[in-house]
DNA sequence: CCATTAATATATA
DNA sequence: TATATATTAATGG
């Protein structure tokens, strides 16, 4: 619906599944406080992660310690750890305080076929899913690292942007270290980037705003590194 | 906490 | 080898 555009954009919530709340008791729930372990790396618990309320962060670890944010879930996101994968070094932590309700095998399919249409809504989740990493895939092979923000920044304006006062207003709560994270560029440099594209009158970062005063310049920046 | 800056090291074209 | 990006550390909001 209204995040048809933004969720591949920014790995936030894909395509949450309401309907499956009416289903809970079914499942079991448990609570987490903020930082709680919910999968530690590397465990197998077959069973589907159901957000209730909160969130949960999805990292992937490797054995040098290093690690990579996937995706965020919130409030009636999936996260799917049905399938024990060889090392798979999958870390979910809670972000904050958050209800969570865990489906195995047998469960959900006792729900797809007591309702149908919730086999759709996981079809649906997992394709966006798919796109989403798809397109970051394609994003790391063919960009740079400060090019990605600019193109990740251009996206936005044209899904979420608004005109207002000649101007583009994106209305979105993001961080430079949380931009760091979707793009997987150093924040230090996301801190240069967003500086010189302040100097030059192209855009301005607020905590939760970004306005774009020249969206011609920030697509013609885009274009001309791709040349080179 | 998050953002900024500088100095330095690495990586890449 | 020149340029871009990462790393680290120090500092301020």
């Amino acid at each position: 619906m209204k995040n048809s555009l933004k969720e591949h954009l920014i790995p936030d919530s894909f395509h949450p599944i309401e309907r499956l709340k009416n289903y809970v008791h079914m499942g079991t729930v448990r609570n987490y406080q903020k930082r709680d372990t919910v999968v530690l790396p590397g465990e197998a618990i077959n069973k589907v992660i159901y957000v209730l309320s909160g969130k949960l962060s999805v990292n992937f670890l490797n054995d040098d310690g290093k690690q990579k944010l996937m995706y965020k879930a919130g409030r009636y996101s999936i996260v799917d750890r049905l399938f024990p994968l060889e090392n798979c070094f999958v870390h979910v932590v809670s972000d904050e305080k958050s209800k969570i309700c865990f489906f195995s095998k047998e469960q959900l399919f006792t729900i797809f076929k007591q309702d149908d249409e919730i086999i759709y809504e996981f079809i649906v989740n997992y394709s966006s899913k798919c796109f989403h990493f798809m397109n970051e895939a394609k994003e790391m092979a063919l960009y740079n690292p400060s090019i990605r923000v600019l193109r990740l920044l251009y996206e936005l304006c044209l899904t979420e942007g608004k005109a207002v006062d000649g101007v583009y207003e994106i209305n979105v709560r993001l961080s430079q270290r949380a931009i760091s994270e979707i793009t997987g560029v150093h924040f230090v440099t996301i801190c240069r980037v967003f500086g010189w594209l302040r100097k030059e009158n192209i855009l301005h970062k607020t905590t939760d705003k970004i306005v774009i005063f020249d969206l011609q310049k920030l697509k013609d920046l885009i274009n001309d590194d791709i040349r080179c």
